[in-house]
DNA sequence: CTTTGAAATGTTAACCTTAACATTTCCGAG
DNA sequence: CTCGGAAATGTTAAGGTTAACATTTCAAAG
């Protein structure tokens, strides 16, 4: 009379297979992990068998037995930026030959997400962590406690460094200086106002840095009501923006440096808005090259980062990490290119 | 003498606990996962010890007692399509009190490399799967079979119908005839295009279907020449665009629907290569609101579908299959809206 | 027909946790 | 005190697999 069930999930055990077949779940075993010694027609009468009954071996026992799960974990702090979606294009090509599979968890740029994140990870036994960090403070002691506690980790794109972990990422200090001096060289004179994430995050900090380089390098002043410290996302770059634009007109930037460009996009929206043109009012450079970049009405001039590489790389180090306890513990820059395009003035 | 040693991963265990203080694994085990019937001293000794410890739980452990892993696997065709990482999003808002994780899989839009990934999901047990299909025949066999197996599934965007397995999506039929209606009450005459993606996707087979659907119900002649099947990102849609303006000047379409904005995208780009412009020469609609829409030299008209919502639901709908078998099953179609912009005419 | 040794197959224990049942401890009532 | 019973704690087995060791089979050599 009951409809038909929805099949209960309990699933096909070895032993189940060697039952049908009267051997031992061994032979089984051998049978179907290509080991030897195992007879030709025996292993051929198991694997017909155990296709027929649908085996699927389960990876868990394995992995308890192993203690390897062909797992990493990675975190990022938000999916929805074009920049990190090609980042785990990249992991995931590392990891082609489905050897790995990948946990994704998003933190939304808050570190005790990240930190939850990862104790679960943790528990769950993962080979290692791939992590772009939103760790705010200079407590680093908590990765401390992971990297002691032995599971493989590479951080990329947001470093935490000195703590023994391998880092993939760019430059981020030496190409903040070359787009600013870009702009300085565009503009003369009038002042550069620089929109920043949280400085405690290491590339708002390493951006900023880079900044103050070429601003020094060329004599020039920083003011300090032209650094605004706010967010890294379109949001936050919209109101840093408006921050700025309140300022009383002889203490506006006429040009802006911004951490990213989600930022730099919230910021031409803002500039937008307040009827002002880009680059003609307010002059502007980004960092990334977001899939928008070259799409906005004055197009983002930018700084190229390899993102997909950035995540192969990574992901490649960390898998070696993992196989090979000897692997050196390394900090790797990539490659950046300026882009130049139109909201810079040029 | 020697260095400092990474630290070997070999994780604390409940036992090695337990042997510090001398009480047995259970009670340790009953402590540490709140039970009662553990004196209050006990308790805390061993949530101190497990602390000062640094242990942690053993999931696999865990999950090979439970035959639950508390993780879901997300199969997805590109997850550099905007549209994807705002599902995921919503995927994780569901899951957000952290009690399920993700694995994530792209499958590049191969049917072979979506089973592979799905098999390896299966061995590792996952709890349930939510799955955007790239299955590109009739052939519905497998997904036959993983329903048979008993794991939950959960289908979004692009569904496999009629298998048992719950799905949530948009009515995309529906949807493109109501853009293709758009289109043609712009252009009383002139030839309509149809830029499509394989028509063994379900998607793409729908939104053709419904832009059929908008053209018989107005009058309006099929053109087997203007319709071309070939891919769903930006370079399929470059090409199948460049294939349509190969067309003698009297066969080419006045008008396009693209099966998704990537391709509208990448015909725009084809356009504009061809010297031609967006709407004056062609007139072009898409599919999806991706990030860049708006932003285009003719902002795309396009349908937005909630993405995030989509994930959302899909996710909220898996965890309820896989918490209760008697959850029925469900197809489940989300509101689009018309997002009226230049590209199409207007 | 025995011996020999390799190949084939089997058995046991372990991986870490928890459910289920068993035992001990302890406190208050009689 | 002693008993009863609840609370605290302990023991055993199971979950699916594999490493390590043990046994059986079999074919070729003597």
């Amino acid at each position: 009379m009951a409809g038909k069930e929805r099949g209960s999930s309990t699933s096909i055990t070895l032993k189940e297979v060697a039952a049908v077949l009267g051997v031992s779940t061994m032979t089984v075993s051998r049978a179907i992990n290509n080991r030897p010694n195992v007879d030709v027609k025996t292993r051929q009468d198991i694997l017909e068998m155990a296709q027929k009954m649908g085996y699927t071996p389960n990876h868990v026992a394995k992995s308890l037995v192993s203690s390897r799960t062909y797992t990493i974990g990675v975190v990022i702090p938000e999916i929805s930026h074009s920049f990190f979606p090609d980042v785990v294009h990249g992991i995931e090509e590392a990891t082609k030959d489905n050897t790995y599979q990948i946990f994704l968890t998003n933190t939304s740029e808050s570190f005790e997400t990240e930190r939850q994140a990862i104790d679960a990870l943790r528990s769950k036994r993962v080979d290692g962590i791939l992590v772009s960090s939103s760790l705010k403070d200079q407590d680093t002691s908590y990765y401390q406690m992971i990297v002691k506690s032995g599971l493989p980790l590479v951080f990329f794109d947001r470093c935490v460094y000195d703590i023994g972990a391998s880092c993939i990422g760019v430059n981020d200090r030496e190409a903040s200086r070359q787009i600013t001096e870009h702009l300085i060289t565009l503009h003369g004179h009038g002042r550069i106002g620089f929109l920043s994430g949280s400085k405690k995050v290491s590339i708002a900090k390493d951006r900023y840095d880079g900044f103050v380089d070429a601003m020094n390098a060329h004599g020039r002043e920083i003011h300090p009501e032209c650094v605004i410290e706010h967010g890294f996302n379109e949001k936050s770059g919209f109101e840093a923006m408006n921050m700025l634009l309140a300022l009383p007109v002889d203490k506006r930037p006429r040009a802006v440096v911004a951490v990213n460009d989600p930022v730099a996009i919230g910021a031409m929206d803002a500039i937008k808005k307040a009827g002002l043109n880009v680059p003609h009012d307010i002059a502007i450079v980004g960092f990334t090259n977001d899939i928008r970049a070259e799409l906005m009405y004055s197009p983002l001039t930018t700084v190229h980062q390899p993102a997909h590489e950035i995540g192969n790389q990574a992901a490649t180090k960390l898998i070696r990490t993992i196989e090979n306890k000897d692997e050196p513990i390394e900090q790797m820059f990539l490659e950046t290119s300026l882009v130049i395009r139109k909201s810079c003035g040029c």
